[in-house]
DNA sequence: TTATTTTCTTGATATAAATCAATTTAATGT
DNA sequence: ACATTAAATTGATTTATATCAAGAAAATAA
């Protein structure tokens, strides 16, 4: 039933594409889960914005966007937790490089570098998704430095903590890379001690690299130790502070 | 002796600047191996960056940024490889993030992000680097869109690379970690199958991240089977389509 | 040059983490 | 509600890799 109602929408969605319906019910203008970067564009650069943007659902699990193909848009997450990963040895294998959320871009690292999509995208739970050609965005680049700067920014502020994050993990071991995965989640991605949301063992093992049976036994130790708690899909952080203790010491 | 004449040099740099020599004896206009953004910069633009550039010689083994500072510079390489690596635990662990030569640059993960030096960087053999401004950097960002679609288009470059390098090296084993980092070298940073360069065992090791004992063992085994050669300094490949099979099975 | 420190090398041992295997529990589709 | 598939769990075993230790070689300083 639920499947049935999410078909129709994305058919809506595309459709009004297929259609070239100018007016979208969603308008850029008054958005309130702009990225950043747009805060620097003109009214009528929004409006250009809107009217050559998609709002597409997708529901949770769902590929959004696939590793290998050609790059033709900009992403950004409007609602919604969205999960980026590579994908290697064709898809048996996974490493979550980092997860987007309200008004964060996906695909910055595209512009004007490869033409085919780097990392694969897929939704954590049900997502809104805008899409945005990326003619038009490469355009905007190129006629207004405020918003080229800001994608500077934007792309800096992501790359330095994704990057961050894999080198370190690089450096600890397994009780260490989930006390860390644990404080990213609670801390810049989830943002609150606690947390529901459809996330897996997987999930956990394939975002610090260790099989999924470590993570289980991970995380329950840290059950165990009152470190966190795991009732049908919700997670808490109970004691930050020796999380971060776990962490830093590896 | 050579010291001596190395501190010279730098003495005469610093000098320059100090005594605000409008004068540089290297000329930005005629440089050849300026970074590609700076082809965008107009005569007058690239004529401000030579006045208040500096040119700074550093022997092999020195520290050219260090990690924790304050942001003030860009930085580029006009001779030499410099190697930018994150210290952990107050410098006792140390990872290898990337290496840099002519014509590229350092630092621009910096803009518009964190105002503390994210990564050392260190000469690995001698280097020549121009330093520049950040404000005058940032300045020419905020001018010029050609200029700033540029450096877009050099983070995702340099980003891209690293980002996949470090994570594909959580998904393999020895083996085929310094297989990567060899042909990562071969094909990257010195662009020949041999060269004769101070890389030490512990830089492959901080490079991949293993023990320095591990790096040595499996070095010996491709030098063993005949993979490579490996002379007072000198690393010859011989056989890259093994290596490349090495790397793709793990 | 000799002395001294650092890096390289190798074997033996310890340990962390993956894999294998088998059961339980939960999620999903019909 | 039932059947089916997928995810979580746990113990036993194996494997990869780090650590320890001690000597050789090389680089650097005196």
């Amino acid at each position: 039933m639920l499947m049935h109602k999410f078909h129709l929408c994305i058919f809506a969605a595309r459709l009004e594409k297929i259609m070239g319906k100018t007016e979208n019910v969603h308008n850029c203008v008054d958005c309130a889960n702009k990225a950043d970067c747009f805060e620097h564009l003109s009214k009528s650069e929004l409006m250009e914005v809107s009217k050559s943007k998609v709002s597409i659902l997708y529901k949770k699990g769902e590929i959004i966007r696939k590793q290998g193909t050609f790059v033709s848009s900009i992403l950004i997450v409007k609602k919604g937790i969205a999960k980026v990963y590579k994908e290697f040895d064709h898809a048996e294998n996974v490493s979550i490089v980092d997860f987007r959320k309200s008004g964060q871009l996906i695909g910055l690292s595209d512009i004007y570098n490869a033409s085919i999509v780097q990392y694969s995208v897929s939704a954590l739970n049900d997502c809104e998704v805008c899409i945005i050609d990326i003619r038009l965005f490469e355009k905007l680049l190129n006629s207004n430095t405020g918003f080229a700067v800001d994608v500077i920014k934007s792309i800096n502020n992501q790359t330095c903590g994704i990057l961050d994050f894999h080198i370190q993990n690089n450096y600890k071991q397994l009780h260490g890379r989930i006390a860390h995965a644990l404080l990213i989640l609670s801390k810049h991605v989830f943002e609150s001690d606690d947390f529901n949301i459809p996330f897996t063992r997987r999930d956990f093992a394939e975002f610090t690299n260790m099989s999924s049976m470590s993570a289980v036994r991970i995380l329950k130790n840290f059950r165990d130790d009152h470190l966190i708690e795991m009732n049908n899909g919700l997670i808490r952080i109970l004691d930050n502070e020796k999380l971060e203790k776990i962490f830093k010491n590896g």
